[in-house]
DNA sequence: GCAAGCTAATTGTCTAACAATTTCGGGGGA
DNA sequence: TCCCCCGAAATTGTTAGACAATTAGCTTGC
């Protein structure tokens, strides 16, 4: 590219930057993209890297393309927004307050059940890993980077123990998104209620066998999680 | 391709072929594919398709290139397994009893969520469609085209009713391949119990507002699907 | 035994040309 | 006036070959 931005093979980024633009709102739906000669101009580059990078949109259900056509943006309800490269590029521009409120209510409806999953199949060694983050996530902190990729472990290991692999792959999703917004929350010098508690019940709950304490703490935690973004985003 | 198989672009029926061949377990995790030129030879096509498809595939999450590397299929815990596509996919191959009872246990969390919440929030249009689509299916019966696009309408209905995307893309994603287990459920030839009267006690219960009884009724609509579905699969 | 550097293999990128597809416009007919 | 059919041009689809960039794995030296 004419203007080296970011490493990495051309066409990946490429395929960020035409993604965001997209989703961005920067072509709407429906609309037809530049010609692939056009935008290869545009960029400098080859053909055969807009091409590669139109592929990966297209596989994203993002874009269509079709001959004499052109390359077609597709309706919002057709793109693939639980990719993870996808919700990355939501958030890059500023996302919008009802996809906020979209995520956070998949997320109660998706994580508590699997809270309740994991409180009855988790294995020993699962458990001992959440044990670990939580400790982990207690002595840093969650303002810290340590801190918030404990978390993260955390919940990927309740999400793993409750053995589906669907269920993996959507919350691996959802937890890319939810990287986006408590980064947001973080920027804002707001003081926000102390999320550690929460966790260590949650992770006994699980300990327990308590499904039914691990669903409502789950809740709990979910429902503070979203408030304090909502306040962060008006703010 | 030398082999002339499906219509479309080559890219397309070629990124199928691999990407079958990787769910399936053809080239297991960690494996590398034969490089680019040979893949070329092998297919018949030029360098510039098989890149193409190894793009769309690694926008699924199924592969990824370095150079001097080569191209390696990644964990499947890293796979987009709720892309359309993908799921698809999987079901080009005999899938996997355990990964069926996935799907019923993802769609058991969130579609009887999604019911409560369209339950509420619906509009008369929305409802009126739900109708419609409810009557086509309790005239023309499951096992005709006409009926299952009728009730792939119905559910895409509620989806839409509850007004969150993230929600609409998931089911879009299950709705994929549902469509592939009812598939293999009309293949085997056994009595199954009439799903329609249970669709039309959840559309009344959406018409009357009535969250937990849409709740309820959906639920046992996916128990009885996916039991139906287990008997197909082991008979 | 280990580290640094070299080499070769592979993906990444570019160019240029032609093929295939299909939208769009125009012309002819009812 | 409207509709159907047909042609042509524009765009993506595909191919070929060449060179660049990267880096895994070996080789050499310490």
């Amino acid at each position: 590219m004419a203007n080296g931005e970011r490493r990495g093979p051309a066409h990946v980024t490429l395929a960020r930057t035409l993604g965001v633009a997209i989703v961005t709102g920067e072509f709407p739906s429906g609309t037809v993209l530049p010609g692939e000669l056009e935008l290869a101009g545009q960029f400098g580059v080859s053909r055969s890297v807009i091409r590669e990078s139109l592929r990966m949109l297209s596989a994203k259900g993002l874009v269509e393309s079709r001959p004499k056509a052109g390359t077609r943006v597709r309706e919002r309800a057709q793109w693939n927004l639980l990719d993870p490269e996808l919700l990355a590029w939501m958030f890059e521009g500023a996302p919008s307050l009802g996809f906020v409120r979209s995520l956070f209510q998949l997320r109660m409806i998706v994580e508590p059940a699997a809270a309740e999953l994991a409180a009855v199949q988790r294995s020993a060694a699962q458990l001992s890993r959440m044990g670990h983050a939580v400790e982990v996530m207690a002595q840093q902190g969650l303002r810290t980077q340590d801190g918030q990729t404990a978390d993260q472990r955390f919940h990927a290991a309740i999400l793993e123990a409750t053995g589906n692999e669907l269920l993996v792959s959507l919350s691996s999703s959802i937890a890319a998104a939810v990287r986006w917004t408590t980064f947001f929350k973080y920027r804002v010098p707001l003081q926000y209620r102390d999320p550690i508690p929460l966790h260590r019940e949650l992770f006994e709950a699980i300990a327990n066998g308590d499904a039914s304490a691990a669903r409502g703490t789950t809740e709990r935690l979910i429902a503070q999680a979203g408030l304090d973004t909502e306040r962060a985003l008006v703010a």
